[in-house]
DNA sequence: CCCGGCAGACTAACCAGTCGGTATGTGGTC
DNA sequence: GACCACATACCGACTGGTTAGTCTGCCGGG
C-alpha cells in the first residue's frame, strides 16, 4: 500500500515571512469573486485563454464542482474524500484549496448554485401575467422538471444539508425559506379570491408538494415509464385537485 | 482532551487461541437471536434478570439501539462514531460488538424496526372492514401519526439508507417496496370501484403522498400550531381530495 | 469450572487541510 | 526587448487527528 517514500526536500534555510498576502481567511471568498467574474464561462471565451483548461475546455472551479456534486450525490458527503474530488477533476488538492475555503465550501456552492436557478424560475413563473390557477400550475410543474434535470443536486440537497456548519445552515435555510413564502404566497392568493380551498393551511400544502418534489430522487429514473413533462403534469394535477374548493 | 494514559498491562505470555467460537461472520446474528428470545422484554421479567441492565432496567441491546437511533438522527450516520454510542448508552465497545456485528448492523435494525412496526399498522387499517374511502383516509392518516410519534427513525430513513451496503440496502428496499404495494392496492382498488380519480396513475399517487411524509421530519416539530393529529388530517385530506373523481 | 457478558487498550487505515515549491503570465522600466 | 518584480495557478509530500473494529482478560452465575 505505502510505497517508497523518497526524501528529496530536507534542506530549507530561506524561509521565514515572503509574499504571504491572504494567510488564513478570505480563502473561501476566492471561489465567489472568481464566479463572478467569469459566470457564464464557455461562451465568451477570447480564444487566448487555455489557462487552467483541460481537454474539455472547462475551468478547473466548474470541473471540481461537477466532480463534487456527482460524488456526494453517489457516496454522501462524508463518504466522498476531497482525494476522490480532485481525482475525478484531474487536478491536485492544491487546486482545490486555491480556490474553495474548504471541503464544505464545496457543498455549500452546490446549495447556492440550485437555490438561485429555482428561486429564478420561481419568480418568473409566480409574476407572469396569468390567472393564478395557471401560474400555480405552471411553477409546480416547473420545479419537478428541474428538479428531474438536476437530480443530484436534489438527492444532495436533503440528505446532505444537515452536514453545513451551523452558520451555513442557517444562510441555505434562509434562501430556502424565502423560495417557500414566494410559492406560498401563490396559494394563499388563490384561497383569498376564492379559487382554491382554505380547508388547509397554505403551509402545509406548499410542504406536501415539496416533500414530493424532494423525493423524485428517490423513485425517479430518467428511462423509466414517464418522461419528466409527465411526472411535473400529473404532480402539479394532484396539487391542483387537492386545492379545489 | 487526551488525558493521562496509564500503561498498565505489558506482559500477557498467555495468548493463543482460547475459547473462540463464532470467529468471523455469525456475529451479525446474534442480536437478531437476541431478539428473538425477548422481544417484548421488560414485560414479562422475572426479579432475578438483572443482569446487563443499568439503573433505568433496559437490556443493553435495546439502550444502545435507542442511543444510536436519537445520535444517528442528530448529527447523522457518519459522524456518529461508536465511541459516541457506547458512551450514550453507558457501555463499552466490548459490549456492542458483543451483541452488533458492525456499526452498520446498528442502522440497520433501526430500518427494520421501523419498517416492521409501519407494515404491521398498514396491514391492520387496509384489511378492515369498512369503505375503501375509510381505509385509505385512516391508513394515510396512521403513517402520518406513527411517523411524528418517531421522527428520528425517519430523519434516518431517508438520510443515511445509501449508506447502508449494497445487499443490506436491497433488503431494505425490498421490505419498502411491500409496504408501498400494500398502499398502492389501497388505490387501486378505489379507482375500479369508481371512488377514486384515474387520472393519476396509482404508483404516483403513493410516491406523492409519501414524499411528504418523509419529509415531515425536516419541518415539523412537536410544540408547533398543529398537533400530530391534525397534521395526519390535512394529510389525508389532501390525499383524498387528490382522488376525486 | 466454564461461559456469556462486558471492559478498554490497541492497531491499522484514512483523511482534511497545510506548506514549501514550480511554472507561467503580466506590467513596468530603461 | 531584455530584465525584474510580483501575482496567479497549481503541485504533492506531510502532519495531526480521528475511527471502526480487534483482542485479551476480568467477573459473576449456573
Amino acid at each position: 500500500m505505502t510505497g517508497p517514500v523518497p526524501v528529496e526536500i530536507l534542506a530549507d534555510p530561506p524561509r521565514a515571512a515572503s509574499g504571504k498576502i491572504l494567510g488564513r481567511e478570505p480563502r473561501s471568498l476566492r471561489w465567489t469573486a472568481y464566479a463572478r467574474k467569469s459566470m457564464d464561462s464557455t461562451r465568451g471565451q477570447v480564444a487566448t485563454v487555455a489557462k487552467g483548461m483541460e481537454g474539455d475546455g472547462t475551468p478547473v472551479p466548474q470541473r471540481l464542482l461537477a466532480a463534487a456534486t456527482r460524488l456526494f450525490a453517489e457516496q454522501g458527503y462524508d463518504r466522498t474524500s476531497v482525494q476522490e474530488i480532485v481525482e475525478a477533476a484531474g487536478v491536485t488538492k492544491g487546486a482545490l484549496y486555491h480556490y474553495f475555503g474548504s471541503k464544505e465550501d464545496l457543498l455549500q456552492e452546490v446549495y447556492a448554485r440550485v437555490l438561485r436557478l429555482q428561486q429564478e424560475r420561481l419568480d418568473a413563473y409566480a409574476n407572469a401575467d396569468a390567472p393564478i390557477e395557471r401560474r400555480l400550475r405552471d411553477a409546480a410543474a416547473d420545479v419537478v422538471v428541474t428538479t428531474i434535470d438536476n437530480l443530484d443536486d436534489a438527492a444532495i440537497f436533503f440528505r446532505s444539508m444537515h452536514h453545513l456548519s451551523p452558520e451555513k445552515n442557517k444562510q441555505v435555510r434562509l434562501e430556502r425559506r424565502r423560495y417557500h413564502e414566494r410559492f406560498r404566497a401563490l396559494i394563499e392568493e388563490g384561497q383569498r379570491t376564492g379559487v382554491f380551498s382554505t380547508a388547509t393551511p397554505a403551509d402545509l400544502v406548499v410542504d406536501y408538494h415539496f416533500g414530493s418534489v424532494h423525493h423524485l430522487s428517490t423513485w425517479y429514473r430518467p428511462g423509466g415509464p414517464l418522461s419528466r413533462q409527465e411526472v411535473a403534469d400529473h404532480l402539479a394535477d394532484l396539487l391542483l385537485r387537492a386545492l379545489r374548493p
